[in-house]
RNA sequence: GGCGCCGUGGCGGAGUGGUUACGCAGCGGUCUGCAAAACCGUGUACACCGGUUCAAAUCCGGUCGGUGCCUCCA
């Protein structure tokens, strides 16, 4: 397959390193509030991400995060629960948002249960081994408020700034709190930062001294991805807007010193999600959850097809406009998978012969760098094909495309459209009889009281056909 | 200021030198007892200016507009 490396800034032919099992690590949320619908869209993309390369043969095993100490949890759990202990607090929030998370993520289609989920507060020791192998080769140093990456001692022997050409400070030791830059440049980061007042924190024993206090950011990641994924591994997901200094910084702490040279082969980043032409972001408050949408009358799984209506490098703008076409899209793969339970199964070969070239296509361009859109016209073209005569439908082609789009675009047709229960399906035999009697009335009446169970009917040449609205 | 990205029909969204993308919406029609369904048909789109070319939405230059990162951020 191929994938866009922001490395190269190139799409680059993918193989694994190991030639069999590609390794993914995707920085996963931070468990203090919902993720925004921003914020899902990019687990969209690493969830489309790993069924593309599992779709061209690969096995994977893909590692994602749970920042559950960071200033945020800190912050919000203090403010919570502020009569537990700081650290009873914080699990008692991050456990909480973490459930939050996963239900969300499969109501949106993402295929958890093929993730390896890590939580940052259970790697602590391999996030301090790392600082110490950092400090004992130089490129980190004890400050008063904590531990610092040298950026400088860093360049003598490595490259800083590989994805995103930054300009690096020109005084060097120049630092602030919090993982913080100066405005205009790189400047060290933080790795470890003293525990402050409430505060939870590990104990952490450098040169003779313990540094109580809690990680930081960036090496958070470096040591979850390279402890389950070894170094180097294959492909690194994100948002954009990691690239600098999150990425950067973390090939930064996983190449220093006597580490790999290279950390991951591949960074894949996708494109924000948009409201009104602007990011979306919990700082502008111009954003939504997923209730929001759910709210409104969406399905979790419209969002997926709106999202992948567009290609994950293209930033796509969010409106219930176009979150109101994916839907109408999708409830029309719907009712083509719906014909399954109510026609009879014509051997007809020219559809299968038709499906499995466009799903032969599809393939492609899904193993062309996530060419979703593409992906999205080609089984437009076979939902056609498939459904275009209810009198002439091959179930064996359906139930081929039907598979097809539930393993590799994640959208759930088949559990999305059972088929109708004893009292909607009297109520079905029911306006037939009437029909056919020419009793209009009684027909008119039963379809009323079936489109009241969302129940669709209409009368093809060769009977009744049902969808679920 | 530094480093980027983008401007396509009503709304989204592909395309990247010459051929209908596609979806949703709209419009016209067919079928139907009727129908919100289905089916058929339907859009002289590519920010602007200049250049290259037999030919540009597609390449080059410029202009205008929007937007992202440079604090935390998917």
């Amino acid at each position: 397959m191929k994938i866009h490396n922001t490395l190269t800034k190139e799409v680059e032919h993918f193989t694994p390193i190991d030639s069999q099992t590609a390794k993914i690590y995707s920085c996963g949320p931070t468990v203090y509030d919902h993720a925004h619908i921003g914020n899902l869209s990019a687990y969209v993309f690493a969830d489309m991400l790993r069924r593309a390369v599992r779709l061209s043969g690969f096995e994977t095993l893909h590692v994602m995060n749970f920042t559950d100490v960071d200033d945020k949890t800190i912050r919000d759990s203090r403010a919570k629960f502020p009569d537990l202990t700081p650290m009873d607090a914080l699990a008692k929030l991050t456990r909480h948002f973490e459930e939050v998370f996963v239900h969300e993520m499969r109501e949106i289609g993402n295929d958890v249960d093929a993730l390896r989920f890590v939580r940052a507060t259970e790697s602590i020791d391999d996030m301090q081994n790392l600082i110490r192998n950092l400090i004992a080769n130089d490129v980190a140093y004890v400050a008063d408020d904590g531990v610092y990456f040298d950026i400088a001692a860093y360049r003598k022997t490595r490259k800083y700034g590989q994805l995103s050409k930054i300009e690096i400070a020109k005084s060097t030791k120049s630092r602030i709190d919090n993982d913080e830059y100066d405005k205009d440049s790189a400047q060290d980061f933080a790795l470890w930062k003293k525990q402050k007042d409430g505060e939870p924190a590990w104990d952490f024993a450098v040169k003779g001294e313990n540094l109580r206090g809690r990680p930081g950011w960036h090496i958070e990641c470096s040591a979850m991805s390279v402890r389950n994924l070894d170094q180097p591994f294959d492909i690194h997901t994100g948002g954009i807007d990691l690239i600098f200094p999150h990425h950067e910084n973390e090939i930064a702490q996983s190449t220093a010193g006597n580490q790999p040279e290279i950390f991951a082969k591949v960074f894949a980043h996708n494109e924000h999600l948009l409201v009104d032409g602007a990011k979306m972001a919990k700082s502008k408050k111009n954003f939504y959850t997923l209730p929001d949408l759910i709210e409104h009358g969406f399905d979790p799984l419209d969002f997926r097809m709106l999202i992948l209506q567009s290609h994950y490098r293209s930033a796509t703008n969010f409106s219930w406009g176009n979150l109101t076409a994916a839907k109408n899209r999708r409830a029309n793969w719907r009712a083509a998978a719906e014909l399954r339970h109510q026609t009879s199964n014509i051997d007809d070969d020219g559809q299968m012969e038709i499906v499995n070239n466009l799903i032969d296509k599809a393939s492609r361009a899904l193993e062309n760098d996530l060419d979703t859109p593409r992906t999205l016209m080609l089984i437009d073209q076979a939902i056609d094909v498939v459904s275009q005569n209810p009198a002439n439908v091959n179930h064996f082609a359906l139930d081929v495309l039907i598979k097809f789009i539930d393993e590799n675009l994640g959208l759930s047709l088949a559990e999305t459209t059972p088929g109708l229960m004893g009292a909607e399906l009297d109520l079905l035999t029911e306006r037939r009889v009437a029909r056919d009697a020419k009793n209009f009335a009684k027909s008119d009446e039963i379809r009323d009281k079936l489109l009241a169970k969302n129940i669709l009917v209409r009368d093809a040449a060769t009977g009744q056909i049902w969808s679920r609205k």
